[in-house]
RNA sequence: GCCAGCAUAGCUCAGCGGUAGAGCAACGGUUUUGUAAACCGUCGGUCGUCGGUUCGAUUCCGACUGCUGGCUCCA
């Protein structure tokens, strides 16, 4: 559950900006921790009882941080003892000893110098002074507070610390809670900080709704995609030998996979765009020129290292020769002028320059002689983008091309590191819904409306009713660094862009510095119908990489100009949009995603009754239904459910009553049986609704 | 990569210092059926891998690999 809050929050990945930098840790300002919930005072006043609770088992522990999050709080401990799940239990009996105290929680303003005294003293996040035990953290905490803002303690019972509040009155307020999960985290989220233990929980104003956060959670446990996907047959994950982060798409997953496609190619291709095919690879030379070398080499398969040949090889035998060449002539010009300088005929300065040129040649030969192999290295694509521009660069193109919109299902490879993968929603290897679509700046805005239709489109199909687009856009302070440095076109973008987000009246949030670095970029987030939050999209703007490949069109005035670029991946991944679309729908798809679409069950395997069925599957198949027969002899009872666990989406049910009649009898899944039909107009239904892509 | 938990048949799980069991699935039969499971039988496991302790390890210990929950990172 955490971990999609976390995709969630901190983006997907398509197409982000590699150089972008760290956003500063975000601190609360006091008017904002006064607009805290109820909850969050309960779920932060909690987090102090956790505190006290462990302090009283181990009073040597020193505390960090221990703010509410979005489902509980945590507090963030340095420890010696390892506490796991098993110390639980008595973690949460003391906590229960502190809240049925019932202790004011009492605010007390103190100096500066007041409180880093008692933090040198150990006092501060303890329960007494601790002499030799300095609360070392929260003398880094004070730290951060700004001169001038009031310093403040929260007490209660013996626990003193270092907290800008708010909480509940008394510990009594905190309702229902319970520790959930430990893990480690970094002190103020930063790798060189020592790492702490993190402790977390949850808590509500009373035990009914602690109880629905769970069985909350147990429904998303139900829902999980890759129960979901095992059950169903969709995808498997080969560790063994194909390795982690590399889903294999089994039939029934790749039905789903080519329902979407279709979707997309049709969508598309109304929408003007052309299809293309790049390879999965390329020279290190495309990833120089694009940027994402070297800053994005670690997210990267390491190169392989191939032979030299062709264009390289020829280089490197020019090399060679010059080099060999350089050093022959070096070699033989410090001999002639060490004779003459024994003559007398020249000046010793003129040996000591000819006997450095020599030494560099010399050096510049051994180097490339003891080069055993020369290789060249080729990478595995991360991102479609280059190779789409070089399809852009193989052919001359005018301002009447334009817009020229780039399609491509294309698969990349990005080496997440291994804590990181999860299901299909963080993956190693991927096919991105692709495209990149070439314009000029007149026809921007209009390109740019069309792909949020296209969203919005896409919304609709699937029933997502609520999603929002992070608008990131740039930070003057960044301009030349973490931005190219082109101020008027990346504020005449923002503005585009912007007025295109306010004109469609799309839900978006503006969020100033996040933009890529050639840029600014909408993320897009939405909701499955249980809550769970994903970000599946990602669409920038990009007027600097097609000026590194040189890639031009020929205007109206006879100049060469460098068109802008969108990127935009409505349907994000293959992986991560079947894995929120599992979630979404919890494995029941509609008719015209189903892997599953009719099953056809006999009464028996009479003769006559089976060529009346099996010429219904035929018409079904004819015309690409995904329907298969179960005409065994087991009892129609079993046969619906083995159907209904499969998920089949529409089970046509016929026996002699049904034959007699030209007609089926329906039953659609998860819903029962919905009654007889004449043959031909169930049939015709099954073909409008996958047509109409009906919910 | 870091912290923690987990790893027994295709799946869900039981068991335990004396080399393993159930249900479902699969397979072979029997069963000719009206809306969520008819019956009988068979097959199936170096108990994740490697090492240690032990007379003996699936069980205890360690390392590794993978998965999971977090952290960090993320085009």
């Amino acid at each position: 559950m955490r971990k999609q809050e976390r995709l969630a929050t901190k983006e997907h990945r398509e197409h982000k900006n590699f150089m972008e930098a760290k956003p500063e840790a975000d601190r609360k300002s006091l008017d904002d921790r006064n607009k805290m919930t109820e909850l969050e005072r309960i779920r932060h006043s909690a987090a102090h009882v956790l505190a006290t609770a462990i302090l009283r088992l181990w009073p040597e522990a020193q505390f960090a941080a221990g703010p509410p999050v979005e489902n509980g709080f945590y507090y963030d401990v340095e420890l010696s003892h390892r506490i796991s799940p098993e110390d639980f239990a008595k973690i949460e009996e003391e906590m229960k000893k502190e809240i049925k105290a019932n202790n004011v929680f009492e605010k007390i303003i103190v100096t500066r110098e007041q409180a880093i005294k008692d933090a040198e003293s150990g006092r501060l996040g303890g329960l007494a002074e601790r002499p030799g035990n300095a609360s070392k953290f929260k003398i880094g905490n004070l730290q951060d507070i700004p001169e001038g803002e009031a310093i403040s303690y929260f007490k209660n019972g013996d626990f003193l610390d270092l907290c800008a509040g708010p909480h509940v009155m008394r510990t009594g307020n905190i309702g229902a809670f319970k520790l959930t999960q430990v893990a480690s985290a970094y002190y103020k989220g930063d790798e060189k900080n020592p790492q702490l233990q993190r402790i977390y929980g949850t808590a509500f104003k009373n035990k009914t709704q602690l109880d629905e956060y769970f069985k909350m959670l147990e429904e998303a446990k139900r829902r999980d995609h890759r129960k979901i996907g095992a059950e169903m047959g969709l995808f498997a994950i080969d560790t063994e030998y194909v390795g982690p982060g590399m889903a294999l798409w089994l039939p029934k997953g790749g039905a789903i996979l080519e329902a979407l496609e279709t979707l997309a190619k049709e969508t598309e291709f109304a929408a003007g765009y052309v299809r293309v095919k790049t390879p999965h690879l390329a020279r290190e030379k495309m990833y120089k020129t694009s940027g994402h070398l070297p800053y994005y080499a670690d997210s990267m398969f390491p190169a392989m290292h191939l032979p030299l040949e062709g264009d390289a090889k020829t280089k490197r035998e020019q090399l060679e020769s010059s080099a060999l060449k350089r050093f022959e002539e070096s070699t033989a010009k410090l001999i002639s002028s060490a004779e003459s300088n024994i003559k007398g005929e020249s000046q010793t300065a003129d040996v000591r320059a000819a006997s450095e040129e020599f030494l560099a040649a010399q050096k510049g030969w051994n180097t490339l002689r003891d080069e055993k192999d020369p290789t060249e290295s080729y990478y595995l694509k991360a991102m479609n983008c280059p190779h789409h521009h070089r399809i852009f660069a193989a052919e001359p193109h005018s301002y009447r091309d334009l817009p020229l919109r780039l399609a491509e299902y294309g698969t990349c490879y990005r080496y997440e590191q291994s804590g990181e993968l999860f299901g299909l929603m963080r993956v190693r290897s991927m096919n991105m819904n692709d495209a990149h679509i070439y314009c000029t700046e007149e026809q921007f805005a209009s390109e740019f409306n069309a792909v949020n239709e296209m969203y919005l489109k896409y919304f609709k199909i699937f029933g997502i009713e609520k999603y929002v687009m992070r608008f990131s856009t740039s930070a003057p302070e960044g301009m030349g660094k973490k931005y190219v440095n082109e101020p008027e076109l990346w504020k005449k973008t923002e503005d585009m862009v912007r007025q295109v987000l306010i004109d469609s009246k799309i839900n978006y949030v503006e969020v100033p510095n996040e933009a890529a670095f050639y840029g600014p970029k909408i993320d897009v987030q939405v909701w499955s119908v249980i809550g769970r939050e994903f970000t599946l999209a990602t669409n920038q703007v990009d007027f600097a990489v097609p000026a590194k490949f040189g890639l031009t069109y020929r205007a109206k005035d006879n100049t060469d100009k460098t068109p802008l670029c969108i990127h935009r991946a409505p349907l994000g991944t293959h992986e991560r949009f079947i894995g929120f679309l599992i979630e979404h729908y919890a494995g029941n798809f509609p008719l015209w995603l189903a892997p599953d679409q009719v099953r056809i069950l006999t009464l028996g395997d009479d003769e006559k009754l089976l060529a009346y069925a099996k010429e219904i599957l035929a018409e079904l198949r004819a015309n690409m239904v995904r329907a298969e027969g179960d005409f065994g002899t087991d009892p129609i009872k079993a046969k619906i459910a083995e159907a209904e666990k499969a998920k089949v989406h529409t089970m046509l049910v016929i026996g002699g009553r049904d034959m007699d009649a030209g007609a089926v009898s329906v039953r659609l899944h998860g819903k029962g049986n919905v009654g007889a039909k004449p043959k031909a107009e169930a049939v015709a239904e099954i073909l409008a609704s996958i047509k109409e892509r009906r919910a």
